[in-house]
DNA sequence: GTTGTTCTGTACTTGATAGTAAATAATGGA
DNA sequence: TCCATTATTTACTATCAAGTACAGAACAAC
């Protein structure tokens, strides 16, 4: 019925994703975004509104994909414990060597004060929230095998603790063979 | 044999710490500086060099005062534990609540992509290295209270994680009992 | 084809901000 | 009192980035 658009929006995003993962919001321009996405401001201003909708919508993305793939790999068959152990394994590229000096994305805006607060912190609340809820969820299933004194609750949230602070500390770019003792050590807290 | 200062350099980064603690480093403009300290422009550049150096003195300034408390903390007598325990206890005001909605700008500042890598990076590096061994010289002082299969290096670490963590989810403003909660099961690594 | 609609590209406006030039004020010393 | 020196003040420049106006291009329907 009209001109079709000349671009795949996800694509868009992605690119945009890299790069506010990399420079951050205040210093990624959409002049650079046009210049890496090969799409003109005006369109997209027509996509997705101003800058902080946009970077919204990079975030909400960033979100669900982490979140979909916590629950794939936590609701594999096996000990909540291992499910829990792999699911912090799979993050040791992200917080370690080169790959972790960009941090987490979600993390970073967190840390950024020069964001539209009200939004960005409900994206990043629902985030963590519901993330918690999977690994709360999973230890609670598995609550049979844990000693008497363990708290799934208090536990998932030492996890989220770990899970933030290794990937905080990620912009140190540290050995992946440091960021696994971390995880060795803090899995004897999950029995 | 000149003219003299006007004004306490002192007094400018504290008033610039809290607004790049609050703001971030490119959210906060010269002009909100010089509003807020008297100080206009071209005393701030005299002073300080420009905005990068400003900030880098401010982070190193920020940097010296959480390391001396934590040697203050750390140097007490009693026990290892007690000692540890104490210091991450008196992190929980700025973990929790309002006053945790700014995070930690050393935190903050390694998130921020937008920052002149190469000189905050060694600031930050070097804050973080001292911390980690002022934290492992207490474990390893106190080394024979602990079990047997105790390593105070990795143990050292995990603190650090878990510190970083409660720092990077304090821009939530969790409640200070969930604080509370992830140190006490922390500190049963501790043993 | 023609037309209505939506997208795209160029070029612009506007606002903000880092950094500076130059004149002036305040001090200690000769 | 006057000078040399350093700080301050005001005003400016230059740059850069967000957001937009407008003309033209690409499609679907008829």
């Amino acid at each position: 019925m009209a001109r079709p658009r000349s671009f795949d929006p996800n694509d868009v995003l992605d690119i945009a994703r890299q790069m506010f993962w990399q420079k951050g919001f205040q210093a990624t321009s959409l002049d650079e975004i046009t210049a890496a996405s090969g799409v003109a401001k005006p369109s997209l201003y027509a996509a997705f509104g101003d800058k902080n909708a946009l970077f919204l919508k990079v975030l909400d993305r960033y979100h669900d994909g982490i979140l979909g793939w916590a629950e794939r790999v936590l609701a594999q068959p096996g000990s909540a414990r291992d499910a829990i152990r792999q699911w912090l394994t799979g993050f040791i590229p992200y917080c370690s060597g080169e790959k972790g000096q960009r941090g987490c994305l979600s993390i970073n805006s967190a840390a950024d004060g020069s964001l539209d607060r009200a939004e960005i912190r409900k994206s990043i609340e629902r985030y963590n929230r519901r993330l918690e809820e999977l690994l709360r969820a999973r230890l609670r299933a598995d609550r049979a095998q844990f000693g008497r004194g363990f708290d799934p609750d208090v536990t998932a949230h030492t996890i989220m603790v770990v899970h933030a602070g290794l990937l905080a500390l990620a912009h140190q770019s540290p050995e992946s063979r440091r960021v696994k003792s971390v995880i060795d050590q803090v899995m004897n807290l999950v029995a």
